[in-house]
DNA sequence: TGCGTTGTCGCAACCGAGTTGCGTTAATTT
DNA sequence: AAATTAACGCAACTCGGTTGCGACAACGCA
């Protein structure tokens, strides 16, 4: 599966995913280091974050994946399950620590679950 | 916003969804409805259904929108929110009946929310 | 410090779900 | 039957994301 080496656009990435409070997607990294990166350098970036159990990531309403710090992750074991939420104001999305019951519908077995949560942010509503 | 004029393709797509327990993709009817019926027909036709509250849709993990019929519903005031379940052996999607008790992230107003459960489904498991 | 290995990069072409503009067809209203 | 207008087919398009490939650079080791 390969070492990740430490090169200065992983630097970068790992930078704004530190810095931000809020979760990001592949076309706002784009845009923060604008022409500093290729398109396909960041997706491929991001995907291997992911398999290795740095960040993790999920889907919005309009069908963009949405990145963000892992927190006891390993390569190929996500443990660190939770909500997310966009706010339709602001469109800022971020990560919910609340835990969640999730239901076991008939006699299948559940092993994972996206929950997203649209609304308006503690911000946007003051 | 128009009135819903009863055609043959309407008739064609409305059984599909009677006779289908599970949530069917754009895709799927497609398929279902082999070039009898027009890529951008279908999609116009989901759209309308959706506004005028007779089916509800939301998006798999490989970000493709199924829909299903709504129960209860109108247009522009959909009210039967619940959870979606994916099998990821047979791939195939349904609604959940059960509820879910929902977290409200800081101080934020949450208006809506999307559960997506994966796992083995009850006939994949045995 | 020099060199070979191999992970990463930029580029350009591609993919596929979904959208859109437009001229035509057909369901509904009169 | 004629007028109205929603629904249709077609083709071109959008856009988030992927892929093949040759060039480049991080790293381990001598
Ligand atoms: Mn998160
Ligand atoms: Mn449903
Ligand atoms: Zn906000
Ligand atoms: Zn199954």
């Amino acid at each position: 599966m390969g070492v990740l080496r430490k090169t200065k656009h992983l630097e970068h990435v790992l930078q704004a995913f530190r810095q931000s409070s809020d979760a990001l997607s592949a076309g706002m990294l784009l845009d923060a280091l604008a022409n500093e990166i290729n398109k396909s350098t960041v997706y491929r970036m991001l995907q291997k974050l992911e398999d290795d159990g740095v960040i993790h990531s999920f889907l919005t309403m309009d069908q963009i994946r949405f990145y963000a710090l892992c927190k006891g992750c390993s390569s190929g074991r996500h443990v660190d399950t939770h909500a997310h939420f966009q706010c339709t104001s602001c469109k800022r999305v971020s990560c919910v620590s609340e835990e969640i019951v999730l239901p076991t519908p008939g006699r299948s077995r559940i092993t994972s679950a996206q929950v997203l949560l649209t609304g308006q942010c503690e911000s946007c509503l003051s």
